[in-house]
DNA sequence: GTCTATACTTGGATAGAC
DNA sequence: GTCTATCCAAGTATAGAC
């Protein structure tokens, strides 16, 4: 195979478009036209959009747990990993590209389109609860800690924080909202 | 006036629609339908579909900072309100009303229609930045505390609980995300 | 103010030729 | 595998009658 076959282009367009816009904003010509495509291309790999999707969703959640995974599988304390996951770069504006998939209508009508979402989220809480587990049982966090609550706080706050700068059309928001939860955080470190 | 007039009802059914399935996701068809209004009346009343966003979205936004303020002002220490904001009950499952509206690219891209998202959000933090402030003054909270930032944390982990709901189609990770947070803030209050 | 008719574009997909 | 032609519904709006 010589670069990059139409299947992979269909799909890589569809996952920026819907990052971008959403399912319900995401036509099939536009994914075309992103590809470089034409109709009977497409309608050739795919059953039409939401099987195209259903495959971008997937791709796009893959990469989101592995990408998570490098900062949290670093080195350093429990709460250093954290804080590398936190702060690590991100294209703030672009918004997070499963957790934008929430607020698509049709997304959450739908068990399949939902469940990569769903799955992503709920492993990213599971992986950073076991984070904070550890940094329980190093002493770096206190004995009385919910660490499922507080996993999900941490997720809530990167969720929360990219609406905020997407409001805002700027990044502050969403720093001071990690800045803050840090400062919690670490003041608890001992 | 009898009744609730014709031109209310397109705003209302509009809001509504819009909260449901955001900008890009609402035609003016489906509008007209829910309120129950024809076409001719819509294009009477307004000029077109982002007139009527428009009208929605400022009216929605005035609410949710009313509603805000109805626990922000109310009795009891900074912590004590900050805890009765965020534990108030929700429709959770429906999400924020404007911080949906972030998720959508025509909303962003149109400064206007954009306006009074951000306005919402950012005095909603600034409200909550006081309240803390207030906790500082009060010595309920250390005085380091860059209460700024932590307002910012406060509203991601509203916005962003929203998301986890969303995504697991279920409450559970909203009020996770919550307690996480009030946790760390209560034990800071000494 | 509201209704119906009309218009043009886009969304989403199928059919059949190459 | 890809292209072009075709299809029908929906989106978004204008025109003019009542």
């Amino acid at each position: 195979m010589l670069g990059v076959d139409t299947r992979n282009q269909l799909i890589d367009s569809t996952r920026e478009l819907l990052w971008e816009r959403g399912y319900v904003g995401t036509s099939p010509k536009a994914i075309q036209q992103h590809a470089g495509a034409g109709q009977g291309s497409m309608y050739h790999h795919f059953s039409g959009k939401r099987e195209l999707a259903l495959e971008a969703v997937r791709r796009s959640a893959d990469e989101l747990l592995a990408a998570a995974e490098a900062q949290l599988r670093g080195p350093g304390t429990a709460l250093e990993r954290i804080t590398a996951y936190l702060r690590r770069e991100r294209e703030v504006l672009r918004g997070c590209p499963i957790g934008r998939l929430t607020q698509d209508p049709e997304i959450v009508a739908d068990p399949e389109l939902r469940a990569p979402v769903d799955e992503t989220l709920t492993r990213l809480r599971a992986r950073l609860a076991e984070v904070l587990d550890e940094g329980k049982a190093a002493g770096e966090l206190p004995a009385g800690l919910d660490t499922a609550a507080l996993a999900a706080t941490v997720v809530a706050v990167l969720q929360g924080g990219y609406v905020l700068a997407r409001a805002a059309d700027a990044p502050e928001p969403f720093d001071q909202a990690v800045s803050g939860v840090l400062a919690l955080l670490t003041t608890h470190a001992r």
